[in-house]
DNA sequence: GTCCCTGCAAAAGTTTTGCATTGCG
DNA sequence: CGCAATGCAAAACTTTTGCAGGGAC
């Protein structure tokens, strides 16, 4: 993954950030993100964690996601095209692969005029142990 | 659209902020709003706008987005269900309708187990004019 | 009079930036 | 040595909250 033939340089604070998101299952904030980093490197600071995150990101090695209206970013080590569903009652977020077919594309393509690259589809709902519940 | 009917008091500083929203055709901030707000009511204070804007959306009487990567929250007088298509070039932001097919609402259901409430999907791409540049 | 609303200021929260220091290459 | 990266603190920015004053009913 992360090897001397990236463009920047391996230090052991950038590998314990990175360490960090792709053990994480729940899409941590850099908050959280930066607490679990303490474990293994009780000096960093807030602003290398920040600063780890965005450079990650810029280099496609880990997704920065915006998801519901927490207006607070995301991290994803899953950088594949995929989708995400979030519990609105008790917060969880899971990865889903719904690709949109090419027709969806073509129509937001005809009715915008835009030249379309991508998309991001997040749903709402309830997940299983809310619905028991 | 807002009478004495609703559950809450139509102030002049709420009707100005409703009718910048309803005549705002490009997705404003709170600080743009403000600041258009600013022109017919010039004594309004942030916190008034911010308040009304919630006030707003929790009557559904608009729509409060999360556009991007931004973290800042944009605001849609169109409450119906939609889409939105974001130019990566200038920053654009148009509204498109292009539901879904039921589907793939089903199999975002069946692969995450959720009870899907609704979605939200935004397009990447590249706006006519950015194209033609 | 009561209650809701406003405006101001301060607070809270996330993210970025400045800067001196450290430490790899 | 030279340069990039770090840690700390302060700043920037968005949004919320506390509170005293004011207006509507």
């Amino acid at each position: 993954m992360l090897d001397a033939t990236r463009p920047f340089r391996l230090t052991p604070q950038r590998a314990a950030v990175f360490q960090v998101v792709r053990d994480a299952c729940d899409h941590p904030t850099a908050r959280e993100i930066y607490a679990r980093v303490k474990a293994c490197q009780p000096g960093i600071g807030f602003a290398t964690v920040y600063r780890t995150l965005n450079l990650l990101a810029a280099h496609r090695e880990i997704l920065e996601l915006q998801l519901g209206d927490d207006a607070v970013a995301r991290y994803d080590a899953n950088t594949a095209p995929h989708d995400h569903i979030l519990c609105t009652s008790c917060g969880a977020i899971a990865d889903i692969n719904v690709p949109l077919p090419e027709s969806t594309t073509r129509q937001a393509a005809r009715e915008s005029g835009f030249e379309v690259e991508g998309y991001e589809l997040q749903f709402l709902g309830r997940c299983a142990g809310c619905v028991t519940q």
